[in-house]
DNA sequence: CCATAAGTTCAATAACTATTGAACAATAGA
DNA sequence: TCTATTGTTCAATAGTTATTGAACTTATGG
């Protein structure tokens, strides 16, 4: 388990990705959590959705490179790149997550 | 060819679907060219991809409110629908098409 | 009415998406 | 060392996407 995984550097961050990774409504209310609670593991977010399809929309979002995950003993630590989004995309995270929050409240 | 377009209104406008047309290379140059010539017809956008997928591309950003497509004899006239998508996600598409313009300059 | 110009519809295609369950791997703690 | 916890990999599936060419429709102008 001891892998490399993939983060795209902030120069290799591709609009379309990020687009496409934002586009589907469980990956943004993982974005969304995340956003407030900073950090958290793969299995805090079972609210969202399965365990496997879980492993399947954090993928896409760090590849995307929405999303940074470190590797702490047996469980990974997902946080959002939001100022790395912020740096190449100025604006565009906070204004999804402030949609995200008016549709779908608490 | 009169018949009527299908055109979401204000309040229908959802973002997985805005999210999605504008995930896609194509889709975000034609809505970065309509944001400075303000409207044209789908013929004018020939450079951007074949007729036929012209078609299916301009249908996407219609359907999901991005556009809006208005008839005028035999042609198509379309344009953003900058205030209204911008009245329901604030600063998402200026944010998008400062991207797109940083990344495609000219 | 006829020709042309502007777009659409249709069927086909190859590629990708989200989702599932079963089986597996890796770590930490008793 | 055994075991529970955490998450991954794999194969399968149903649905969607972007793209194409051929044939069609509709409106305008001569």
């Amino acid at each position: 388990m001891a892998k490399e995984l993939f983060h795209p550097d902030i120069d290799q961050i591709d609009l379309s990705a990020v687009l496409d990774a934002l586009s589907d409504p469980t990956r943004r209310e993982i974005v969304a959590y995340l956003s407030e609670v900073g950090e958290d593991s793969c299995g805090s977010m079972s609210p969202f959705s399965s365990k496997t399809n879980l492993t399947y929309h954090l993928a896409r979002l760090r590849e995307s490179g929405v999303t940074r995950t470190r590797i702490e003993g047996p469980r990974r630590l997902i946080s959002v790149r939001a100022a790395d989004i912020e740096q190449r995309f100025p604006g565009l995270l906070p204004s999804i997550l402030t949609a995200v929050r008016a549709a779908d409240p608490g």
